[in-house]
DNA sequence: GTATATAAAATGCAAGCGCATCTAATGCAT
DNA sequence: ATGCATTAGATGCGCTTGCATTTTATATAC
């Protein structure tokens, strides 16, 4: 690796740095001031609307939302108290959960995603 | 924008995330590691570093770092306390501070360089 | 069967974050 | 010069985060 390829590998971290920020930050605000939700939330609930029957282990809920296992338990905690899911037990594996969608939660992504996909189409594009 | 369009984004936001969590986390993790520094302190250290006369006014680093306004703040007041800057008055305008690195700044920073560049080389090729 | 290692999820805890607000300095219009 | 809107930065507050640990269930070895 020589310094060329150095300063190319900074500038290409720069700039995908530059682009996340510019998307993620525009869609919190946008997810929290339209519909009472953060990017984790929508996230957690778009996974759930695609999973079949609408509902998977809690542990595949923390490999979509990037976050640690604690910070996804408690996420998940959250969104129960909200009615947007429920846990259940997992039978296959008892020492695991099953997290089911409402239909509350069903609505809110309904709801959320036509916001969350015009902020991709303006933020993406804008950043090139 | 049509179905497929829509599609797209997402899929270009997805891979987005992806790659900025995988790098991001790898960063976080080595750094704190090796340095004792998080990925923001180090971002703030290469600004400092790279800056007339090794400073600059608070609210360049505020953009630099992709934080609030207040958690630069507090970022800067942490790194002052471990002795990575110091806060001096602005004499062009006596509102703002003007941050400088110091030599125990600019050592830090000259460490954990290589561990940052070799970080970005092995996560940014490994995920394409 | 019993012990041991591993895995899933929950939780105590300290630290960092953003929002709203506050203080102090500046700029601008009258 | 005086008053009002604006800007830089600091801070109180509540929430979210990750780390380390605990609890409960599973799998493996003996």
């Amino acid at each position: 690796m020589d310094a060329g390829d150095e300063g190319q590998l900074v500038k290409e971290w720069h700039d995908l740095v530059v682009r996340h920020a510019v998307v993620h930050q525009s869609l919190e605000r946008e997810l929290q001031a339209r519909h009472g939700i953060g990017v984790s939330e929508f996230e957690a609930l778009e996974a759930l609307a695609c999973s079949e029957n609408t509902q998977c282990r809690a542990q595949d809920l923390t490999d979509v939302v990037h976050l640690s296992q604690s910070a996804a338990s408690r996420l998940i905690a959250r969104m129960e108290r909200e009615g947007f899911l429920e846990r259940a037990l997992c039978e296959a594996d008892r020492r695991g959960i099953l997290v089911v969608l409402t239909d509350e939660g069903r609505e809110r992504h309904l709801e959320a995603q036509p916001t969350h996909r015009s902020v991709l189409a303006r933020t993406l594009r804008e950043t090139g």
